[in-house]
DNA sequence: GCAAATCAATGACTTGGATCAAATACAGGC
DNA sequence: GCCTGTATTTGATCCAAGTCATTGATTTGC
């Protein structure tokens, strides 16, 4: 059972938030707002993918487990990212909520009807399973021949893009950003001390980071 | 300079070979074939992102060089797919000809002006970025948590989907499958030897593999 | 057909990240 | 504020894959 499913659609949104897959107005109506709690599961490997999925606020992570336990993420999602594209009926990844996340949920039918009949909305529609493709795309060139402080500098950079550029805030555990670089958090966090031993980074806090040198760490990623 | 801007459109596509981008009337005077040369490039990182591509024979990398010198294949495309996907304005990949390939170049205001008037062009276009997506992610997914052997297993698999189950012909050098995998040539030459001591395939030529064991292959892959 | 070049396989050794094992730091409940 | 459980950091060791070196197999050009 999932959140979205446990919720449901009771409560359709009818306001305009920042919160529409578009600005076309059909757009406005098709979808109904959940809110997902810290931790709990937004879909699962096998579910029906009858859904597609607009962040709101809080943070999303998609991924897959693999039959020995080991988990591999997919990507994080955050406010104003769609997620949940597939082109079968059937989901192969998971979607989790990272923390309290509130989200909007389309049916795909309603979505695809919609597409048939307004440009406008197709090629939103395309936009966002596009930028779905653009951060596969350059994950796969992360996790293939870097290593662990190479991965980690290109991650934090990669977040810094969302929020304050040189202050930030990581939603997720060391354990998550472990599985999403293909390392252990052992590895994350020497990883994370080395860069600031090296002046490059600062952690104030267990979640935040200071980015002290974005050239040099963008050197690291490149 | 990239191969299709060398050849040119001098010979728009006229006839209906299996050529179309897909099978609604309009496609099929839209794109222009084009021959590219093993080893030559398609496109490079950089480039304007002006066309998409149909493979029609042969077998293209998309890959991205890093700094240093090395090389990440992002994915091999084969008879039948679309690549050449981009957001933005500008190649982030590179293409190039595997072995020698025909393609049918897009141009890509051409296909996004059909897209507009004709759904099925739409639906149509969606459904390959789609299948971009799909690969990209499952790509993301065997560079994440794999050791070698597995590596080199899911690829077999993978790669014996494209041609009869049983026995497959590579079309791509040990360094490509390297460059695709996140692993040295050495540790794949290993790997295919590994699993040929184990008896799940058989080498009979330096570029063909026989899978005997499709069974224990998978549980490897997963 | 031979020489040269390229590609692949294998062995010896090194190393980066995983694993195992504590020691801290933090957060939530009382 | 104190206690308890969880998250994180750090250290010691191990191992899978990388690196370096060599040999063997194919292909290409003459």
């Amino acid at each position: 059972m999932t959140a979205h499913l446990a919720i449901n659609e009771t409560h359709a949104v009818r306001t305009n938030l920042l919160a529409a897959l578009d600005s076309a107005e059909p757009m406005r109506t098709a979808g109904s707002v959940i809110h997902v709690p810290e931790g709990q599961s937004v879909f699962e490997e096998g579910d029906s993918a009858d859904t597609i999925y607009k962040v709101i606020s809080g943070v999303v992570r998609v991924c897959r487990f693999l039959n020995d336990g080991r988990r591999q993420i997919e990507s994080f999602q955050v406010a104003g990212e769609v997620f949940g594209f597939e082109l079968g009926q059937e989901r192969h990844l998971s979607a989790e909520a990272v923390d309290d996340c509130t989200l909007i949920a389309y049916r795909r039918r309603n979505v695809e009807a919609l597409a048939q009949k307004d440009a406008s909305v197709s090629r939103n529609l395309y936009c966002y399973a596009m930028e779905n493709l653009r951060q596969a795309q350059a994950h796969s060139l992360l996790l293939g021949r870097r290593g662990a402080v190479e991965k980690v500098a290109a991650f934090l950079l990669a977040w810094a893009r969302n929020g304050s550029v040189k202050l930030i805030h990581l939603a997720m555990t060391r354990q998550d950003i472990a599985d999403y670089l293909g390392l252990t958090i052992e590895s994350v966090s020497r990883s994370l001390s080395q860069m600031e031993r090296d002046g490059l980074i600062c952690l104030p806090g267990i979640r935040d980071v200071r980015l002290n040198n974005m050239a040099a760490l963008a050197d690291l990623a490149t």
